[in-house]
DNA sequence: GAGCACTGC
């Protein structure tokens, strides 16, 4: 370790002991490396700042607030959680002796809520003040609120990296701004010459051909390209990989939902060079050594709140100067680098300084409360540093207002906290979990409950887009669920629990080990805070339907219904729309609430509404718990005249279809699976291609035919069904898809024992029909033996294959010299190919009257 | 052949 003394902040000192004692406010402008962080708390200490009280130092991230005390606590030859210590949720090292507490952002926050007069604190540090985070900007306001109340003497002491010092110095007047410089190596900046059209040539392949200029200039080092999102990410990987001069490279993706394993891949050290294709994870939260090349696609995808609607949004955005500036200084931690900027230098100068920061662009609803519970209850005079929308702060108070947590009395001009709102913030979750636990209480289900908001606390840790063999462990392990996605989370982390979060146990699941960890003690801590608010936390048997009252409690302005049973399309309440996920249990449920609403912009620039961690709803549920609201939320489901239409179809056939086990939703594809049927029959449609519903349509027309007479639909016979079966697999052999693709034969449930018998060899196994949530067909995880032989012939290792429509791909995990997968693809659709003669030759044996093409 | 950035109490 360097000599802390020989740190660029030293140059300072003085004038910071100075600062400090004159005016008891500063601003210290410092980039990484300037030793800010560590160095500024022990010159408080050793100066006397400290007698009789503690310095506070605000972190962005709990991984950094560990890691800061633990250095600052070597550097001072103390052990950790004694002088230096530190505090994130869940887990303080921290004594009475404790004069140097290195805190997350929340942390702060809360302990201001519930003591106004800060206590023991002498001085608050708000390190990487910059990023702007919602709690930071609002500890910042408060603390200066008390310094100049009831606290003349606490300190305040903001740092960033880079900061419109301008405004901050304003806000803080009188205050002064000390600058010092880090230690880090020049970056070289690139523009493009002339402005990147990303809708002709794709963003991954503009980057892939900088990525391949670069790397035939540059001596060494590794590469760092980022990206707005995984989808992006996946085809820039691609991109990268088929590019003969980078072909020396190993390439890994990065973000967030990566499961553990590939996240290690990605920063491990290789031999070979590396090129890291990642999300803004590597532009803060991760460093990464031994980047020298920066490649800056200039794009994020950015979260915010949208007050008017009242949902959130995940848009691809240009990101600002300074998020620039930040990316391309990942290239310079180690040694002299290049950023290249895929956008011109002309663009570059119209881009905004900084990101919004959150308190213009996140939902308000629980800082507002925590403002409301210190006296505060003209939230728009709040002197905010940055006022947020005045449409944010509206819809807070009306979330706050619905929830019961604030009232608005007629001679009060502003909205004040109710004993419910008191109550609520005792539970350090969104206030809409915080109502959803006080229902609980009510109901009977506090267990439950807080099991509940554990569960969506941190981020999803049941990965979305897994292979089919983890979905259908997850079918097989977590079972059918009909109520609410919750309980299927409940069940998911369960299993991670008993399976003590083992790796193995975790991927088999696509559940994130380290995201379920967090559920346990969080749970522990809702129940704690419950029985102390006297709630009732017993065990007892609970009924799913007071659980899912409290969810619609919570989150009655979420209110869907489902537009027709063919699309996922949903209206919400106040005249929104939406699409239900796709991951979503919940396929069939007419009427539910979305505990999750999000725009988000995936592929192609296609933006969606979606609606997830959804709970079945009941129609009574509505009226018994808003008896007043009761037409507003649901006036707007019914009174389009659209949906009039289908309800009118619904109700004709409803009375009839309840006798039997199906349900409404199915009559629309009943009807069109007749029409499409009889069309086939008729020899109006040629069945070319194979299509995995074939089987259902039967079903369907049948039933159809059956209950509904008066639509004359001629029910399909054992002779049809033999037609379709034969027409279906002369449309499979040799067939091209739509997109002119060949189409494989999967023939096992259209055939009889007997003919299977013979091209079992050939064909692999084909498993049951989806269970009706999803019907997709479910194929084996083992090929046929002849293909998992050609393997072992090729390749001489065992193959993990995977069967695809038009495609047989393997995957081998075994790593080349060179560190990439062994990509055998094409070789064995064409091996495959060639089975087709002899599987054609013995189909035209025993089905003679037909010509095998 | 799709639909998802990062944190924090």
């Amino acid at each position: 370790m360097p000599n802390p003394r020989e740190l660029p902040i030293y140059e300072l000192e003085s004038a910071i002991v100075e600062a400090v004692r004159a005016q008891g406010r500063l601003i210290v402008q410092a980039p990484t490396g300037s030793g800010k962080s560590t160095q500024i708390p022990q010159m408080l200490l050793r100066h006397g700042f400290l007698d009789g009280g503690e310095v506070v130092v605000l972190q962005p991230r709990r991984l950094a607030t560990r890691m800061l005390a633990k250095r600052v606590a070597e550097e001072m030859e103390t052990p950790l959680g004694d002088i230096v210590g530190y505090q994130i949720r869940l887990e303080s090292r921290l004594s009475k002796h404790t004069k140097i507490r290195f805190v997350t952002e929340g942390i702060l926050l809360r302990q201001m809520s519930f003591d106004a007069t800060l206590s023991g604190v002498n001085v608050i540090v708000f390190d990487e003040f910059h990023e702007r985070h919602l709690y930071g900007d609002i500890s910042l306001a408060r603390a200066l609120q008390i310094q100049q109340s009831t606290r003349p003497d606490l300190k305040i002491i903001v740092m960033s990296a880079t900061l419109d010092a301008g405004a901050l110095k304003n806000y803080l007047s009188p205050c002064e701004v000390l600058v010092s410089q880090g230690r880090s190596f020049p970056v070289k900046i690139e523009y493009l010459q002339k402005t990147a059209d990303f809708e002709r040539e794709p963003v991954w392949d503009v980057a892939a051909r900088e990525c391949a200029r670069v790397a035939a200039q540059s001596a060494g080092g590794d590469f760092l390209v980022f990206m707005p999102g995984a989808y992006e990410i996946s085809r820039t990987v691609q991109a990268l990989q088929g590019s003969r001069e980078l072909r020396d490279f190993v390439v890994f993706p990065l973000h967030g939902e990566l499961p553990p394993e590939a996240q290690d891949r990605a920063v491990a050290r290789y031999d070979a060079r590396k090129i890291i294709v990642s999300t803004n994870v590597a532009e803060t939260s991760l460093t990464i050594d031994g980047v020298t090349v920066v490649i800056d696609c200039g794009l994020a995808r950015v979260a915010r709140f949208d007050p008017h609607r009242g949902i959130n949004t995940l848009l691809i955005e240009k990101i600002s100067v300074a998020s620039a500036d930040q990316r391309a200084g990942r290239a310079g931690r180690t040694a002299p680098g290049v950023c290249v900027r895929l956008w011109t230098e002309r663009e570059h100068a119209q881009r905004p300084a900084q990101e919004l920061p959150e308190v213009r662009r996140l939902d308000l609803a629980e800082v507002v409360l925590t403002l409301k519970a210190s006296g505060i209850d003209d939230v728009a005079g709040f002197p905010w540093l940055e006022k947020p929308d005045a449409k944010g702060l509206e819809r807070a108070e009306m979330l706050l207002e619905d929830l019961g947590a604030v009232a608005r009395h007629e001679k009060d001009a502003h909205a004040t906290i109710t004993e419910t709102g008191r109550r609520m913030l005792r539970f350090p979750v969104h206030p809409r979990y915080a109502r959803m636990l006080l229902e609980a209480d009510a109901r009977g289900c506090v267990r439950p409950v807080a099991m509940m908001a554990a569960l969506v606390q941190g981020r999803n840790f049941l990965l979305r887009g897994v292979p089919r063999a983890v979905e259908e462990a997850r079918e097989d392990l977590l079972g059918e669920e009909t109520e609410s996605d919750f309980f299927l989370l409940m069940r998911a982390w369960r299993f991670a629990d008993q399976n003590r979060y083992s790796m193995d146990a975790c991927r088999r699941l696509g559940i994130h080990s380290m995201g379920a960890r967090q559920v346990g003690p969080l749970f522990a801590e809702f129940l704690r805070i419950a029985e102390r608010e006297g709630l009732d936390a017993g065990e007892k048997r609970v009924e799913g339907e007071a659980v899912s009252k409290c969810v619609l409690a919570g989150f009655s302005g979420q209110l869907a219904k489902r537009l027709d049973a063919g699309t996922l399309r949903c209206d919400l309440v106040h005249k929104r729309r939406g699409v239900l996920a796709r991951e979503s249990a919940m396929q069939r449920a007419p009427l539910f609430v979305a505990a999750e609403v999000s725009e988000v912009e995936g592929r192609g620039g296609e933006v969606n509404v979606l609606l997830s961690m959804a709970t079945a709803v009941r129609e009574p549920w509505l009226k018994e718990l808003f008896p007043d609201a009761y037409f507003e939320a649901t006036s707007v489901v019914y009174d389009e005249s659209a949906k009039r239409v289908i309800a009118k179809r619904e109700r004709r056939f409803r009375d009839l279809v309840l006798e039997s086990r199906a349900s409404a939703d199915d009559v629309p594809y009943d009807a069109a699976a007749a029409l499409l049927t009889q069309q086939v029959l008729a020899g109006k449609i040629k069945l070319e291609q194979w299509d995995e519903n074939v089987e259902q349509w039967i079903v369907r027309v049948n039933r159809l035919a059956e209950w509904f007479p008066e639509l004359e639909v001629n029910p399909i016979t054992d002779a049809d069904r033999a037609t379709l079966i034969e027409q279906i697999c002369y449309g499979e052999l040799g067939a091209k898809d739509v997109r002119g693709k060949p189409v494989m034969p999967v023939l096992r449930d259209w055939l009889t024992a007997e003919q299977l018998a013979v091209i079992d060899d050939y064909l692999p196994e084909r498993l049951v029909m989806g269970n009706g949530r999803r019907s997709r067909v479910r194929y084996a995880k083992e090929g046929p033996p002849i293909l998992s032989a050609r393997i072992q012939e090729l390749y001489g290792v065992e193959g993990r294959f995977t069967l695809g429509h038009g495609r047989v791909s393997v995957k081998i995990e075994v790593l080349a010299p060179n560190q990439r997968p062994i990509q055998v693809t094409d070789d064995l659709t064409a091996f495959w190919r060639d089975m087709y003669p002899k599987i054609k030759a013995e189909l035209s044996r025993r089905y003679p009257r037909h010509e095998w093409r």
